[in-house]
DNA sequence: AGCGGCTATACATACGTATTCAGGGGCCCT
DNA sequence: AGGGCCCCTGAATACGTATGTATAGCCGCT
C-alpha cells in the first residue's frame, strides 16, 4: 500500500551529496554552500521527506516538545475542567508551534500519584505545571522533579520558599483592583468568598490585596463577611447562603474565582436580591461565562495569552540551560454590568 | 549534574542477563520465564528506568502518541475557542491514557495551509479532526490524507460522500427531540437559528430533525423564522435582532449551538421578553455555560466521553489495520428552565 | 613551488531499543 | 542411551538521524 517513507539517505542520493550534508543543509547549518543547500532542499521537496522525529529526537537527545500537564482533582462530570485553566491550552499550543514545539497535554489527578513518565521517557523536554495545586502536598512531587533533573515551570504565585521557577499573576493587585474598584462604587460591607489559607497561595494574596485597598480607603473589613469557597458555582451557591443563614448583611461581594462570582449571583437572583443593585458583584479571571452571565461580571483577567507565551518561553530557556527569574504578570479590571 | 540515565543495558547487567531480556521482560513477552522477568523487574525498578519513547518508537516505527486537531477559524480574541471543542480535551486525555497513548494538541486554522507533519514526522501514529469544517473547503485536504495512508479519525456527519471514518452525534435525532419538546411545551410558532447548508452537515441534519418533529405534530414551520447563525454569542444576538427587525413573532426558538441560544437569550431579555415566557428556548452541545445561565438553558446533549473513547479507539484500531464502520452516538434531551 | 589556512563535503559512529535468528539445556519418549 | 522437542536466553542487527573527525580542494602568500 503505501511505500516505503524516504530518508536522508535517499534525499542525499537524488542530490548528489552525503547524508550528513542532507541533515546540515536542512537544519541550517552554515557549514553547507548555498549552492548545495539549494540542491537538497528541491530534492527533499521532491520526495516529500520529513525528518523522522524519532530518530532525530533519539541521536539529540530530546524531542523539542512539552508536555502540558493539568492538576485537577476528578469531578463527577466530566466537563467541569476550570476553564480558565482550558483556556490556556489555545494560547499555549500556540506559543509552542513559535517556538518550534509541540504540546502534549495530560490531565493528573492532584490527590493521587502523578504518573507523568513525559520526561524520564525522553518524550517531552520539559514539563508545565497548571492548576491550584494544594501546596502542601505537591511540594514533596516538585522536589522530586528537581531531584531527577526534570525541567519544569509552574503555572502559580511567586513564593519565598518556592520550588523552581514561576509564572503568575499579579494577585495582589488583582484583589487590590477588586476592593479598589467596589469602594470606589460606594460600596461598604464587602463580602469575600475564596480560599485564604497557606494552601492556596494565589487566593491568599487575592485576599492580601483585597484587604490592603480598603484599608487604604478606611473602610472596615468584616470577617464575618469572610467565607472559604472553592472555584466551582456549587461552592459560591453554599458560600451566599451560609453568610445569609448567619443573617449577615453586605452590599458587595468579591470572589476569587468567576465560577464562585457566578454561583453566587444566581443564588443571590434565586433569594430575590437584584444585582448590581443590592449587592455588587466582582470575580477573577475573566473566563467566558463573566461575559454572558446576566447580568455580566465585573472581574479582574488575567492576561492568559501573555502567561502562555511566558511559561513556554521560560520552560525552553531552562531547558537550554538559562535560568530565568520567575515573573509575575500585570491584571486587568474589566469592568460590566454586575457592578 | 544529573547523572547517566540507565539504559536497558544497564538493567540488563545488575540482573545479570542480556539487553534483548530486558526489552522482552518489561514488553509482557511470555517467551521470558516468570523468574527472570521479577529480577528484571527488580533492576529496572532500582536503577529508575524508563523506556527511552524515542528509541522505541524509530525501532518500532510508531510512537505510540495521538495528535488532536482543531479546526477553528481564528478569532480575535483567544479564548472564544468552541467550548464544546474544548469540553472533549480531558475525555480525549482519559481515554488516550487507557489505551497507553500519548496526545498532542494542536490548532488549526480551517481557512489556512494546515501544517501537520505529525503523522509524517512519525510523532503521532494518526490524527482526530475535531472542528465544524467546512465540508467543501475540507474534502482536497482529507484527500491528501488519505494519498499519504496517513491514518485519521473525523468528528462530524456520516455522510454517503464521506472521506474516512466518521464518529458523531445523532443530529437529526436531536433536532427532532428539540422540536418535539417545544411542540410538547405548547409551542408553535418556532424560531430557527443556525446554518442549514451542505457546507455545515452536522447542522444540516439538526434543521431536518427539527423539521420532522414540527411535521409529525402538524405544526406549520414559517420559513420567515429560519435564520442563520453561527455558533457564537455575537451571531445569536444579531440572528435574534434579525428577525425581530423584521417584525417577526414567535413563541419559541432552537439554536444549533448553545452559544447562539445565549447570545440570542440575552437579547431577548435586553429587549423586554421574558425566557421561556414569551419565548422558550433549546440549544444544543449542553456546555457549562448552558448550566449557568439563566435561566438555565434546555438544550441537547451530546456524549462527549463516550465520543472522545469512540474517537481514539476508532482511530487506535485503524492504525492496527483494523477499519471499523462510522458511529452515530445518541444524544439527549436536557430540560431545564429556558423551555 | 610549497605551505598554511580556510571552506565544503564525506566518513564513521553513536543514540537505545525491539526483533530475528540461532543455540544451549532440560525433559520426555522410545 | 540417544534423539527430538520445547523453553528460554543471547548474539547480531537495523531503525534514521546528527555530529565529531578527517580529508579534499582551493586560494593566497612568501
Amino acid at each position: 500500500m503505501t511505500q516505503r517513507r524516504p530518508t536522508s539517505f535517499d534525499i542525499a542520493a537524488l542530490a548528489g551529496v552525503s547524508q550528513p550534508t542532507v541533515s546540515r543543509a536542512l537544519s541550517g547549518n552554515p557549514a553547507v554552500s548555498e549552492n548545495t543547500r539549494a540542491r537538497v532542499v528541491a530534492a527533499a521537496r521532491q520526495l516529500n521527506y520529513i525528518v523522522d522525529k524519532n530518530a532525530s529526537g533519539l541521536r539529540r537527545q530530546q524531542s523539542r516538545t512539552l508536555a502540558l500537564l493539568f492538576f485537577e482533582d476528578p469531578t463527577p462530570d466530566d466537563s467541569l475542567i476550570n476553564p480558565f485553566y482550558l483556556a490556556m491550552v489555545g494560547p499555549m499550543t500556540r506559543a509552542c508551534v513559535r517556538a518550534g514545539y509541540d504540546l502534549l497535554i495530560s490531565f493528573q489527578q492532584l490527590s493521587g500519584d502523578w504518573h507523568v513518565d513525559y520526561a524520564d521517557s525522553r518524550k517531552a523536554d520539559g514539563l508545565v505545571l497548571l492548576g491550584y495545586g494544594d501546596y502542601v502536598t505537591a511540594r514533596p512531587r516538585l522536589e522530586q522533579l528537581v531531584r531527577q533533573g526534570t525541567h519544569f515551570v509552574r503555572w502559580g504565585a511567586a513564593r519565598e520558599e518556592q520550588i523552581g521557577t514561576t509564572v503568575g499573576s499579579d494577585n495582589e493587585q488583582g484583589g487590590w483592583l477588586a476592593g479598589h474598584h467596589l469602594v470606589e462604587r460606594g460600596r461598604r460591607r464587602i463580602a469575600f468568598l475564596g480560599v485564604a489559607d497557606h494552601h492556596a497561595p494565589e487566593f491568599l494574596d487575592r485576599y492580601a490585596g483585597f484587604r490592603r485597598a480598603l484599608d487604604e480607603a478606611g473602610v472596615e473589613f468584616d470577617q464575618r463577611l469572610k467565607v472559604d469557597a472553592d472555584p466551582s458555582e456549587d461552592s459560591g451557591r453554599a458560600a451566599l447562603a451560609q453568610l445569609l443563614a448567619q443573617g449577615r448583611t453586605f452590599d458587595a461581594l468579591f470572589a476569587t474565582s468567576d465560577l464562585t462570582a457566578i454561583g453566587a449571583m444566581r443564588e443571590l437572583h434565586q433569594r430575590g436580591f437584584s444585582t448590581p443593585g443590592d449587592v455588587a458583584l466582582v470575580g477573577f479571571d475573566n473566563i467566558a461565562a463573566a461575559r454572558s452571565s446576566e447580568p455580566s461580571l465585573t472581574t479582574i483577567a488575567q492576561a492568559t495569552s501573555r502567561a502562555a507565551e511566558v511559561l513556554v518561553e521560560t520552560l525552553i530557556a531552562k531547558i537550554n540551560g538559562v535560568e530565568r527569574d520567575s515573573v509575575l504578570l500585570p491584571v486587568e479590571l474589566v469592568v460590566r454590568g454586575s457592578s
